[in-house]
DNA sequence: CCCCAGCCCTGGTCGC
DNA sequence: TGCGACCAGGGCTGGG
């Protein structure tokens, strides 16, 4: 599932590739993708457009054209954005839109689940979009600070990685890398965020920037679906401390990985190492 | 405001 | 070999 270290992967891919190129032809085949927008409005909104830059914010990705328009993708669970098109693109019925570039290559968005969307922004409404979502500070920027995180989570209730999950402490973090940070952490998902105590919030902000960069550095973790705009898989599954691994020894201290159910989510820890309370 | 359940979706897997 | 149940989960809505 794209998380933030798999759509900066896909970023990276093309940004070089889309960067000054017109878009000639749109062919959105899915009419849910742009909902609830028709799609052919979407379309005729793209032609013409040409691309500045492809950039990311949480899990969007964010076309930007010399316009000012933005197109923002979101992936969701099953969303991929291939370029250039694989063969045979043609006849896979999981392709749900396809951008004809000036050069003849073709952008094609894939998505088994259909829970992707696609918002066509005018010049102007990037930020409001965002706040409105109340989107939360990149993890990995300077602006994510353990004090600002320590406020975020503050008062809250909610287990720790509920905290995660939803966008506002940080934005990008999706069940995959919330596990992984937890265990970076030392910290057990069932602890209620409000009652970190300073020193692990500076752990937690640690072990996500620990979970984010080593996922972007193994370009995400493909473990059904996911595929960089290359096609090529990610290498993250390989360094898993505790997603998926239930039974499996610990990494650190050797007990085995216990699974849990958390806000409808599979959720991996290791029972030993990530306390549900100071000793 | 907070928190959580339910919803949208399809394909893969499992038990019978 | 078929078939139904269940699971995967991001973000949004609605209810308490």
């Amino acid at each position: 599932m794209p998380e933030l270290p798999e759509v900066e992967t896909i970023r990276a891919s093309l940004a070089p590739a889309l960067t000054g190129r017109r878009i000639d032809r749109v062919e959105i085949l899915d009419p849910r993708l742009t909902r609830p927008e028709l799609p052919e409005l979407v379309a005729a909104a793209l032609e013409g457009e040409r691309v500045a830059d492809v950039r990311r914010r949480g899990k969007y990705l964010v076309v930007v054209f010399e316009s000012g328009r933005h197109l923002l993708v979101h992936l969701r669970m099953t969303g991929n954005v291939l370029h250039p098109a694989p063969e045979g693109h043609r006849d896979d019925p999981h392709v749900r839109a396809v951008v004809r570039l000036d050069d003849a290559s073709d952008v094609v968005y894939r998505d088994v689940r259909r829970f992707g969307t696609w918002d066509v922004l005018e010049a102007g409404e990037l930020d409001d979009y965002f706040v409105a979502r109340r989107l939360g500070v990149e993890p990995l920027d300077r602006s994510f600070t353990a004090a600002g995180l320590g406020r975020s989570l503050a008062g809250r209730r909610a287990p720790v990685k509920a905290a995660l999950l939803d966008q506002r402490a940080a934005a990008g973090i999706g069940n995959i890398y919330a596990d992984e940070a937890l265990w970076y952490a030392h910290i057990h998902p069932l602890v209620p965020a409000g009652q970190l105590d300073s020193e692990q919030v500076t752990s937690l902000r640690r072990g996500i920037r620990r979970a984010l960069r080593l996922g972007i550095r193994r370009q995400g973790a493909t473990l059904r679906d996911y595929r960089g705009a290359d096609g090529g898989r990610g290498r993250m599954q390989d360094e898993f401390r505790v997603y998926g691994r239930e039974g499996e020894p610990c990494d650190r201290c050797g007990a085995p990985i216990a699974k849990a159910r958390l806000a409808g989510r599979g959720t991996w820890y290791c029972p030993v190492c990530q306390p549900a309370h100071e000793p």
